[in-house]
DNA sequence: AAAAATAAACTGGTCTGACCACTGTGAGCG
DNA sequence: CGCTCACAGTGGTCAGACCAGTTTATTTTT
């Protein structure tokens, strides 16, 4: 029947379920799912199995619920989780070092990438954007870890980004000069001329 | 009532609960909760909707449950937040040249923070092992990865290794004396040997 | 006929009670 | 002393009931 294997719960079995479901019907953010009363009919279980799966994906931010009109997809980023995990999770310190440590190095894997990949033309524009327009750290590193073209590393990225943000640590100011000078050091595709600008924008000089 | 707010879930509420009970109990990885007919009656609160939060919760990996035993304490440093959000990353099997190319890339953080932080005795350590004794690829990068002390980057290049595995790709022969060069490099701490020796080591030069 | 009020039919939210499968424990027997 | 076995406790699951909202259809009123 549906249930995959005996021996795994049926919430999770549900979970997988509705994953594939959405696959299936290619459900956007927005799109509604089936009622509780008629998933758990379809899929042969209780509905408060149904409901433990549906609670779950609920805190993890990717589907939301109204009373009295359904469960829909939602456009997840992660807050919802982010927030959470960090409260419960990301007490001990090692753990934040280590959103941190990662959250640098995969930018800087990012440049790299860059070096390797993008298009001389791409980054003239991506530097008048940087010096006329309006954005923050993270609007300029999405932009960053965008232009790097790997879909993995950008789903990381933002993950960390969020972590990184709900920790509250103290932002430094940067200019867009500096901004704009690793840009250069992209164009100019000089290694160890990126690493130094962002460790110095990063303010990671002495590490 | 124990209710935070009365238009807030219930499930959420018992959420918060536990977390400060976790506090204020100062429960570790492997401590039992109590049952769920317990924190029903404690909270006020129906069983089902405990089970809610308990299912939440164990889909995050931040507790675990065995029948007939209890509901237990997880330990959680890594984030397993990382691994469940991998099934919904990787579901959009995109690129195989992502996965390759975030492993490699990791696996070159990875042996850069070696060099910042690793003890040299641990290294030689290290390297004696590498000498002696039999292993795979897989089990020499793990070990670098343990090395480089970042937890983060530990659970996403086990899973980046086991997907890696998965698309049954061809693999080229490393000696042990290539592994042994790489771990000297690493002993010399010079970054640009490292960077040198991993890209012949995994064939990547040309690129 | 149009608008407003009402009723019905859904939706999620919650609780209760029941039963199953599994684990640990302790009483009782050999 | 060691074994067996029943029992209490725990999670796993289901069914049903009721509440509280929303939407849609129906009826009533204007």
């Amino acid at each position: 029947m549906n249930s995959p294997q005996n021996n795994t719960k049926v919430y999770i079995g549900i979970v997988k379920q509705l994953r594939s479901m959405i696959e299936h019907d290619g459900l956007k953010p927005g799109d509604r799912l089936p009622s509780e009363r008629e998933l758990s009919e379809r899929l042969g279980v209780g509905r408060s199995s149904v409901r433990e799966a549906l609670r779950a994906l609920e805190l993890l931010g990717l589907i939301e619920t109204r009373r009295g009109e359904g469960t829909f997809m939602r456009d997840f980023r992660g807050h919802q989780l982010v927030q959470l995990l960090s409260t419960f999770i990301l007490q001990d310190k090692k753990s934040i070092r280590d959103v941190k440590e990662t959250k640098f190095l995969i930018e800087l894997d990012c440049l790299w990438l860059i070096i390797q990949k993008a298009g001389e033309d791409r980054l003239l524009r991506f530097k008048k954007w940087t010096l006329e327009a309006d954005y923050t750290d993270d609007d300029f590193f999405l932009e960053i870890v965008t232009l790097a073209d790997n879909h993995l590393f950008l789903r990381i990225w933002i993950i960390l980004k969020d972590y990184y943000n709900s920790l509250d640590l103290e932002k430094m100011m940067i200019t867009k000069q500096q901004y704009a000078e690793l840009i250069d050091t992209l164009i100019s595709r000089k290694d160890s001329e990126v690493i130094r600008v962002y460790k110095e924008l990063r303010n990671l000089s002495k590490d």
